[in-house]
DNA sequence: TCGAGCATAGAACAGTGTTCGTCAACGAAC
DNA sequence: GTTCGTTGACGAACACTGTTCTATGCTCGA
C-alpha cells in the first residue's frame, strides 16, 4: 500500500497478509497432505490447524470431530475412484478385479486413509456411487440379489484391509530392503523353529515370504474373491 | 516378622499389603481384563498401572512399549484359537470354513483385539500354531503350495477386519436396537437419494441393510473364500 | 558389609482431542 | 450511523496419552 504523504504516520502494525476464511474443504485437504506427507499418526487437530495457521479450536466450527473428519478422508479417496462402467456381463468377472485394482490404487494415491476407512460404514456420495458401480458388475455377473449385497461389504473390507497393511508397513519405514531383511530374519526364524512343531512352516517358508513387495498377494486374494463369487453365480 | 519384646514399639505405619512382583504375563492380564471391559481404547499404560497399583513407567520394565502389549494382546487371541485338526482331505472345505469361524469366536471372546491385530504380521508361538493348522488344511485341499501360502495370508486379514469392523460398531455402542434404527435411517436415506443416482443401491436397500447383527455376511464371505480357493483347487 | 544390578515409580516432557469463554466481523433492522 | 444478534476465530484450559529421566529401594553375590 502506497503511504500518503497527507497522512500522519500510523503506529507500526505487523502487516497481516489477508487470511483465507477457513471452510471444511480446506480443512479436508489440509488433513489430506499432511497424511501424505507424514503419515496418518501425523495427522491431527493441531498440525492441521497449525499448517492453516490458526488454533485448533477453530476447526470445530466446520468438523464435529477427528472421526468426521477421517470420514472426509475417506469420501475423497472415494472420489479418486474410477471403477469399470457400464457393467458387461461378458467380462463381469474381470471388472470386478479390474475394480478391486482401481479401488487400491486409489487408497495408495493416500496412504494412511485406509486407517480411517477400516471399521467405517461408508455413506459418503462418492462412496455411495463406488457401491453402485459394484452392485452393477455383480448383478451383471448374475449373482441373486442377497449375495450382491454381501459382496459390496465383502469387496471393500478385502481391499481396505490390504491398503491398511500395506500403510502400517510404510509407517514403520519399511524400505524394499528392509522388508527383504524383515523376511530374511523370517526365514531364519522358521529354520530356526522345532521342525516337528511346525513343520508345513517350514517347508513353505519360501511360498510365505514370496510376493510381499508386489501386487502378487493382492493378485491371489482378488483371483479367489472373483472366483468364489463366480462359483456362487454358476449355482444360480 | 516377629516383632522382638526388646525392640521399642515403632511408629504406626500403614499396612501396605505385600505387592505382587510385576511381570509381563500380569500386565497382559490386566490389559485384556481392561479391554474387555472397557474396550480397546480404554487400554492405556496409566490405566494399566493403575489397576495393578504402579505407575506407568514400571511397565517399561517388562514391555518395550504400547505396541508390543498390543502384539502381545494378540498371541492371546490366537492362545484362545482351537482350530481344526488334524487336516481332513474329504471335508477341507468344511475344516476351512469351521476355522475361520473359530478364529471369529476366539476374537469375539476378546473384543478389540482385532484392533491390535489389524496390519501386523502375527509371529508369536500361537499365531504360528494356528498358521500351521491352515496350511495343513489347505494343503490336503490340494492347493498349489504358492496359493496355500497366500490363502493363510488372506483368511486371518478378512477374519480380522470383520472383528475389527464388529468392534468398531460395538465400541460405538451399538445395541441391536441402534443397529435396526441406524439400517432405517439408511433404508430412509437409501429412499430419499435420486432415483436416477443409485438405482441399484435403491432397489437393494433391503439386501444391503440385511443379516448386520448375524453371522449370514460372515458366512457368506467364509463361503465365496472357500469357494474361491476350491475353485482354484480344480485347476490343478 | 558393600557394590552392582534391577525393578519401581514419581516427575517431567511432548504431545493428543475437545470444550469454554472471549473477541471481532458482519449483516440486518431501525 | 447505530445497535444488536449471529457466526467464526482462537487462546486457554481440561483431561488425557506414550515414553523417558532420575532417584530410590531391594536383592544378591563377593
Amino acid at each position: 500500500m502506497t503511504q500518503s504523504p497527507w497522512q500522519p504516520i500510523s503506529p507500526s502494525k505487523p502487516v497481516r497478509p489477508a487470511k483465507e476464511p477457513l471452510n471444511r474443504e480446506r480443512i479436508v485437504d489440509t488433513a489430506l497432505r499432511v497424511m501424505v506427507d507424514q503419515g496418518y499418526e501425523a495427522v491431527s487437530m493441531r498440525k492441521i490447524a497449525q499448517e492453516l495457521h490458526t488454533g485448533p479450536a477453530s476447526l470445530y466450527a466446520h468438523v464435529a470431530n477427528k472421526k468426521e473428519l477421517d470420514q472426509l478422508l475417506v469420501d475423497r479417496a472415494a472420489q479418486a475412484m474410477n471403477l469399470p462402467s457400464p457393467p458387461d456381463p461378458e467380462r463381469w468377472q474381470e471388472q470386478l478385479k479390474e475394480a478391486m485394482r482401481e479401488m487400491l490404487r486409489a487408497m495408495r494415491t493416500m496412504p494412511g486413509v485406509a486407517r480411517a476407512a477400516i471399521g467405517a460404514v461408508p455413506l459418503g456420495e462418492a462412496a455411495l456411487r463406488t457401491t453402485e458401480c459394484l452392485l452393477g458388475i455383480l448383478k451383471a455377473g448374475g449373482l441373486p440379489d442377497q449375495a450382491v449385497a454381501w459382496a459390496v461389504d465383502l469387496i471393500p473390507l478385502y481391499v481396505t484391509a490390504v491398503a491398511f497393511e500395506e500403510n502400517v508397513q510404510r509407517a514403520d519405514e519399511w524400505s524394499p530392503e528392509d522388508i527383504e531383511r524383515f523376511l530374511d530374519g523370517l526365514r531364519s526364524y522358521f529354520a530356526s523353529l522345532p521342525a516337528d512343531r511346525f513343520p508345513l512352516t517350514m517347508a513353505l517358508a519360501g511360498p510365505l515370504t514370496a510376493g510381499a513387495a508386489g501386487d502378487d498377494r493382492f493378485e491371489f486374494g482378488i483371483a479367489v474373491i472373483t472366483a468364489g463369487l463366480a462359483s456362487l453365480a454358476e449355482l444360480h
